[in-house]
DNA sequence: CCACAACCTGACCAACCGGTCAAGAAATTT
DNA sequence: AAATTTCTTGACCGGTTGGTCAGGTTGTGG
């Protein structure tokens, strides 16, 4: 029971206590919405008592808030291997194995930025309109600049990104759903293997990527 | 005001009241989610007293074991184009076209349906199990024996399904998004028949469907 | 070692929520 | 037109929830 462990400091305190209680947060907040999860339960599952949520955040909002920045810059993190890359194939194929890899260990996380969005953006509206908005041009410049140079079919940029978006993020979003269709396994290494060759096969070739 | 309008009869009465509840409390759960959609916020954008509501749905939980159950039958409808289909670019195409339309159509129960799946399906997992892996598992074979008279590649219809879900479903589930990244307008006509246009040439190429 | 600041938490509260009920109004049956 | 069933609704209730607070504990800087 960590007989040696000397007292924590202040700030190894606030630090280790923050993460607990996020960490907690994105599993209730993914789990029940957030009309359906409740400050104690995410007390509970953190550990701690529920005034001590209230320390460290002032309200269940403002809880909310920091879990879904938190998801919000996972998520752009993903958008690097897009950048560096030196032709479609390789932009797109490894840009739809971050974010699978992000769907199978994250899933959580998405679930609470899809649900945020389903509801309308109610915390992260600004969010949408400026950085996602910018990312989203920035991408599709690189994808009309590929179909420019004739490395890819003439594809719409736009729709192409939401159909990587879609079909990424299902498997964390309906991950319930993808298991109960597995007979109530989760996927197996293999069978994530096989989704992601799948979804790369399919859109790589469906987008004439040369 | 319908002055000449006759007095309703009970079954009427019964009829009518029962559209305009359901069809508030999609709306609701879809924008609220079930935790934190409310009987008496449904009641009012039904127009009616909170009371009446649970004359004719005993519980919350009632009413929205309803609502998902007629989303459920619709989202079953848009199989049919793909049994009546002779090749996999007739009824792959056909079915992207179909549930694009409910995308567009009952956006509000996607969302519901969403958000149910992504909870753990509480109240719908019975029909995840019986009646949606029947059909997955039906659809499946009319792909593989596509595949098997060399129609189109060999790809894995399991997950050649889960991406015709992910990329239609996701018009209306992220909507917000789409809408936002949109300057904030709605997708016109001509845009929605882009975003058909470009998700059928992707697939149907990326298949090789011949 | 002391004074201060940061951290902790059981007990409490006002607001809200799902659900009930009794009493009346309206349609239907006899 | 009386009797009966169905529909309507304001008022109410017990339980839960987000949030507060006072008083105690623990680390920290001088």
């Amino acid at each position: 029971m960590a007989s040696h462990a000397r007292p924590l400091s202040k700030k190894e305190i606030r630090q280790e206590n923050e993460r607990v209680i996020l960490e907690a947060a994105e599993k209730v907040f993914a789990e029940a919405g957030f009309g359906g999860a409740t400050m104690q339960l995410i007390a509970d599952v953190a550990g701690l008592p529920k005034a001590n949520l209230h320390y460290y955040f002032p309200t269940k909002e403002a809880l909310y808030r920091r879990v879904v920045q938190n998801i919000f810059s996972v998520w752009l993190e993903a958008a690097d291997v897009f950048d560096q890359a030196s032709g479609p194939a390789e932009g797109i194929g490894a840009y739809i194995d971050a974010k699978m890899e992000i769907s199978r260990r994250h899933p959580a996380g998405s679930k609470v930025w899809a649900s945020e969005v389903m509801h309308r953006a109610p915390v992260i509206q600004d969010y949408l309109e400026t950085t996602l908005t910018e990312w989203t041009e920035g991408r599709m410049k690189v994808i009309q600049r590929w179909i420019d140079e004739g490395r890819m079919d003439p594809i719409d940029p736009r729709h192409l990104l939401y159909m990587l978006w879609a079909t990424t993020q299902h498997y964390a979003d309906f991950g319930h759903q993808i298991e109960t269709l597995n007979d109530g396994q989760p996927l197996s290494d293999r069978q994530w293997a096989a989704a992601k060759q799948t979804i790369k096969s399919i859109i790589l070739k469906g987008i004439g990527a040369r």
